[in-house]
RNA sequence: GGCGCGGUACCCAAGUGGCUAAGGGAAGGGUCUGCAAAACCCUCAUUCAUCGGUUCAAAUCCGAUCCGCGCCUCCA
């Protein structure tokens, strides 16, 4: 049992092994905060959640997620609304921290801020200057990649190709036209701080740089982002850290691929955009989570209303299963009878098999599918009383094991279900009241077996949407 | 143009050299029910875009072709 992870950089799936035993450093490249996250974040961190949710299992983790909050999108949309940048980033982070705890992604071990790092920013570029790596132009400082020799490797493309079609603007500062910049100069109006190339802020990529070997040191273990970060992002930060400390930076690469809408990569230009609260005011968040962990995280994701639908649908039969078995597990069990089936001792097993092949979290939710039927068949057609508690037991403690990791059947199915079924009654106005007093008639007129009259009330119930269930201990109804 | 990814049933989606091609949805049949709903059971790809090749053996490897997508500019 040895879990293999695909690494970007190498193109193919490697064992996994820590660079210091039992020790695993992890940095996930956080959000730009100027405006609120989109499925593509939550399709990211609820990935990186579950790697990290794994990797804990077997290892002490430090997990380092970012937050980028000054940066040229910021003090754009800050100058639009009329708004401090600090402000804007501050609230947007809040938002993002909001959305991220519905999501049940739980907050990483370390989030930096970009403007509380100057100054380690600072001394890094400084150090780049002094070793020959970057240059200082203007009040801006680049980095010259000319000087890097692996630049373009981990996004596959070779220097010489990128130059025919870069854009070189008249009077450019830079030296060639992939060099990026690690400072820039502050233009009037926008937010600085004081350095050694004068009053200006951070690029893009320097605090990755900054923020990782601060707090993982100069090599850790796995750095992970979107697939559109490769390059040039992630792409430069391997140039600026590894031109610092003379080391490999990264171990291990790994990217999340897109999430998309009819089959195109979700983007503002397009108009194809949800941000995660648009979602969550129509679905439940764990039926994101889910239809997240559906797709393995490397391909690609489609989003579309009608799949939310079916995967709510699927999530409410596993939480209504879970209530079942719950209320069945009230009953005092055995100790130790024999299993229904043989396979519950192996669940977790399972589990860990598919996680260990690179995360497999599709085929995880896919062997779990198993578990679900085997609890309702156990209900549905009860035999020997001690080997189905026992076998309800160990299922339920196997699910909960295999939900905590995948961030799933952690909260009371009791919550869940009547968030799910609140949700629905709020978009369909249906006022539960007179749903209340149609039910008493319907169970009036079949007391008196006038079983027409009770089909009449149930027609006219389900043209409003709401759908019944009679059952021994009374009737329940939900909304379709 | 350069580089990369993918095409598995009506839909979604695992599987990447060898037992019966996971699982879910939809659909059809059944059990249960006054009838339903829910739940459970059964059925549902001799076949993995197409064509060649390698191999005792391929959805899985190689080549070609067609189609879709992504990166090369900000992006998770």
């Amino acid at each position: 049992m040895s879990l293999k992870i695909f690494d970007t950089l190498q193109g193919q799936k490697l064992p996994f092994e820590p660079l210091n035993p039992g020790k695993v450093g992890i940095y996930v490249c956080g959000p730009t905060v100027y405006d609120m996250a989109h499925i593509g974040h939550a399709r990211a961190y609820v990935a990186f959640d579950t790697v990290v949710r794994y990797l804990r299992r077997r290892y002490d983790v430090t997990y380092v997620r970012n937050y980028t909050d000054v940066d040229d999108k910021i003090i754009k949309r800050a100058n639009e609304r009329g708004e401090e940048p600090n402000v804007l980033s501050q609230r947007f982070i809040r938002e993002f921290e909001t959305d991220m705890t519905a999501l049940a992604v739980k907050p990483a071990d370390i989030q930096p801020k970009v403007t509380e790092h100057i100054p380690e920013i600072i001394a890094l570029v400084d150090k780049l200057v002094a070793n020959g790596a970057a240059y200082a132009s203007g009040g801006d400082v680049y980095y010259a990649v000319q000087k890097f020799a692996n630049y373009g490797r981990l996004g596959r493309r070779a220097l010489e190709d990128m130059e025919a079609g870069a854009r070189v603007e008249p009077g450019d500062l830079k030296r060639h036209p992939m060099d990026f910049a690690l400072w820039k100069a502050a233009k009037p109006g926008e937010p600085f701080w004081e350095s050694p190339w004068g009053n200006g802020r951070p690029g893009w990529h320097i605090e990755c740089s900054a923020m990782s070997a601060k707090y993982l040191g100069e090599t850790f273990d796995v750095h992970g982002g979107g697939k559109d970060l490769i390059f040039p992002h992630h792409e430069n930060e391997i140039a600026q850290s590894e031109a610092a400390s003379g080391k490999t930076f990264v171990k291990l690469w790994m990217h999340n691929g897109f999430v998309t809408i009819d089959n195109e990569k979700m983007s503002k230009s397009l108009g194809n955009f949800f941000t995660v609260r648009d979602v969550l005011g129509k679905f439940d968040p764990q039926t994101l989570r889910y239809f997240l962990l559906t797709t393995h995280y490397r391909s690609p994701i489609n989003f579309s209303d009608t799949t939310l639908k079916e995967v709510e649908g699927r999530v409410k039969y596993l939480y209504e299963t879970l209530l079942r078995l719950e209320d069945k597990l009230q009953d005092e069990g055995s100790a130790n009878a024999p299993y229904r089936m043989d396979w519950v001792a192996n669940v977790v097993g399972r589990f860990e098999e598919a996680m260990d092949d690179d995360f497999n979290t599709a085929k995880a939710l896919g062997d779990l599918s198993e578990v679900f039927t085997a609890v309702n068949d156990i209900l549905a057609k009860p035999g020997d009383v001690a080997t189905d508690l026992r076998t309800l037991r160990a299922l339920k403690q196997a699910i909960q094991e295999v939900g905590s990791v995948l961030g799933l059947f952690v909260e009371p199915p009791r919550d869940v279900l009547s968030r799910m079924q609140g949700r629905r009654q709020a978009a369909s106005g249906v006022d539960a009241a007179a749903v209340e007093t149609l039910l008493a008639e319907r169970q009036a007129a079949r007391k008196s077996k006038d079983f027409a009259r009770a089909d009449a009330i149930r027609k006219e119930l389900t043209a409003m949407g709401v759908t019944i269930k009679d059952s021994p201990t009374g009737t329940t109804w939900e909304l379709a």
